[in-house]
RNA sequence: GGGGAGGUACCUAAGUGGACAAAAGGAGCGGACUGUAAAUCCGUCGGCUUAGCCUUCGAAGGUUCGAAUCCUUCCCUCCCCA
C-alpha cells in the first residue's frame, strides 16, 4: 500500500465519532508526509490543572489521542498551569484561586496516573505551558493580540451570549484564546484536539501559526459527552460524571443510569465496538428484538471491561443484578470502616454512621435521608433519625437508591 | 468622567419594617412506579443530637422593641452617554 492510500485509511479511521475536522484533507497531507519522512505528528490537547479527576467525558478526546499514538504519532499532554492560574473564560464567575507550584505538580501527577489508563505513556510527552508563557513580554503580547480583532472575539458564542444577557466578560478572558493559540505555536502542533466548545480557541491556534509562518494545525472537535443526567456536559461539578477511578460496580451502575437515547453515542465515543455492530444493536432495539436494558448492559459491561478487564466486568454485571433485581448487597459494595471505639455498647448513632459513607453533606441531610425512608440497614428500613443502631462486622447498609455499603469493624 | 438600573439560597427570581430560614420555578435529594433510565405523582431542599436553638439576603457600621426591607460608607455588575 502506498503512502497515499495508507494516509487516507488512517484519516478515515480517525474520523470515527468526530464532530468536525478542519480539515480532513490537511490531515491526510500531514499523515502522508509522516509516512514519507517518518517524522511523527505532534498531536496536542490542553488540560486544566485544577481538576485532576478524569471521567468518561475526558476520555472521548483522550481515546482519540490514543488512536494517533497507535498510528505512530506523538501526543503532547499539555497542562495549562499558566492559563489555569488566571481563570477560565468558559467559566462562571468564581475567580480562580491561584494554584501553588506544588499543587500543580501534584495535580499533574494525579492526572498522569489516570490518563495512562488510556494513553500510551511511552508516546506521551507532558508539557506545562508556563514554561513558555511565563517569559512572554508585554511587547510580545501586544504583537500577538494585534492579530485578532474584538469583533472576532465577541462573535464567539459564549462571549456573545454573556454580553447579550448582561453577564460580565473580563478583559483577561480575551487572553485565553491567545495564549492557547500560542501554545500551538510553541509546540509546533500538527493537530489539536478538543470538544466542540473549543472550536474558537483551536481555530485561533491555526491563525496564529500561520502568522508565525507555520503550517496550521488540524483541528479535531469531538462531541461533548452528556453526563448521566443526559442533559449537561459531563463534569465533576455537576455530579453527573463517571470517573475512570471509580470501582467497577459504580462504573457499571452509573452507566446503567444513563438515559437510553445516549447508548449509541456512548458506544461510539467510549468503546471500540465497530460502528456497524453498534447500528445493528440499535436496529434490533428499535425493532424490539433487543431490550434497551440489555443493550445498555452491554455498554456498561464493555466500559468496565476496558478499565478493569473481563473478570471484573462480569462481576460488576452480576453485582448489578444482585443489587437491583434481587435487592441484595452487591459484592462490590464500598466498605465503610468503623473503629470499635466509635461504638458505645456496640451501637452507633445512625446519623453518624451515614456521615461515614460520605453521602450526606451534613447531619441535617442525613436526618432527612432517614426520615424519608432512604436508609436500610441489614434489610431493615430505618426511619428514626435519633436511633442508635447496633451494628456488626459485615452488615450491609443501603443509602438512597444507589449507595451500597458494607460495614467493616476494626479495632 | 456623567446619567440610570441592580447585587436575595446551587441557578432563575419574588419579597421594600414584624406572620421571613425567606414565595414561585428549575436543578438536586428521598419515596412510589419502572427496566436502571425517561415520564408521572408525593415529599424534601441553611446548620445544629432539631417540639427548640444558631447563622443567612454583596460588605461593614447605624436607626429601631424588631431590618432582606430604612440611613451611612464601601465593594461589585450591567446599560446609555463621553
Amino acid at each position: 500500500m502506498n503512502h497515499h492510500t495508507q494516509a487516507a485509511k488512517d484519516v478515515e479511521a480517525l474520523l470515527r465519532g468526530v464532530e468536525e475536522m478542519i480539515s480532513p484533507q490537511d490531515l491526510e497531507k500531514k499523515i502522508s508526509s509522516f509516512y514519507r519522512e517518518g517524522k511523527p505528528l505532534v498531536v496536542k490537547e490542553g488540560f486544566d490543572p485544577s481538576a485532576p479527576d478524569i471521567h468518561l467525558g475526558h476520555t472521548v478526546t483522550l481515546r482519540k489521542l490514543r488512536q494517533f499514538q497507535d498510528l505512530g504519532h506523538e501526543v503532547v499532554f499539555l497542562i495549562g498551569d499558566f492559563t489555569g492560574r488566571i481563570g477560565d473564560p468558559t467559566g462562571k464567575k468564581e475567580s480562580r484561586r491561584q494554584l501553588s507550584e506544588e499543587e500543580v505538580l501534584c495535580n499533574a501527577r494525579t492526572y498522569a496516573e489516570q490518563v495512562n489508563r488510556i494513553l500510551d505513556p511511552e508516546k506521551t510527552r507532558v508539557e506545562f505551558n508556563s514554561s513558555w508563557l511565563k517569559d512572554i513580554t508585554l511587547a510580545d503580547l501586544v504583537v500577538m493580540m494585534s492579530h485578532f480583532t474584538v469583533a472576532r472575539m465577541i462573535e464567539r458564542e459564549d462571549f456573545g451570549e454573556r454580553i447579550k444577557t448582561g453577564k460580565p466578560v473580563g478583559l483577561h478572558e480575551f487572553l485565553y484564546p491567545v495564549m492557547q493559540a500560542y501554545d500551538s505555536v510553541s509546540l509546533r502542533a500538527d493537530v489539536e484536539l478538543g470538544g466542540t466548545d473549543q472550536r474558537f480557541n483551536l481555530l485561533m491556534g491555526r491563525d496564529m501559526q500561520r502568522d508565525f509562518g507555520q503550517e496550521p494545525q488540524v483541528v479535531i472537535l469531538m462531541p461533548l459527552l452528556e453526563g448521566t443526567d443526559g442533559v449537561e456536559k459531563m463534569s465533576k461539578s455537576l455530579g453527573n460524571y463517571i470517573g475512570v477511578n471509580e470501582p467497577p460496580f459504580e462504573v457499571f451502575h452509573k452507566t446503567m443510569t444513563v438515559p437510553d437515547f445516549l447508548i449509541e453515542k456512548y458506544f461510539l465515543l467510549l468503546t471500540d465496538v465497530p460502528e456497524n455492530e453498534i447500528y445493528k444493536m440499535k436496529n434490533e432495539t428499535e425493532k424490539g428484538i433487543l431490550h434497551p436494558r440489555e443493550w445498555k448492559k452491554r455498554l456498561a459491561y464493555t466500559i468496565v471491561k476496558m478499565f478493569y478487564g473481563e473478570d471484573k466486568a462480569r462481576q460488576a454485571d452480576r453485582d448489578f443484578e444482585k443489587a437491583f433485581v434481587q435487592s441484595e448487597t452487591p459484592d462490590g459494595a464500598r466498605e465503610v470502616v468503623i473503629n470499635m471505639n466509635q461504638l458505645e455498647d456496640g451501637k452507633i448513632w445512625i446519623v453518624k454512621l451515614l456521615k461515614m459513607t460520605g453521602i450526606p453533606s451534613s447531619n441535617s441531610e442525613a436526618r432527612r435521608l432517614v426520615q424519608q425512608g432512604g436508609v436500610t440497614l441489614c434489610n431493615q428500613r430505618i426511619s428514626d433519625p435519633e436511633l442508635e443502631v447496633e451494628i456488626q462486622n459485615g452488615d450491609s447498609l443501603k443509602v438512597g437508591k444507589r449507595g451500597f455499603y458494607r460495614l467493616l469493624l476494626v479495632e
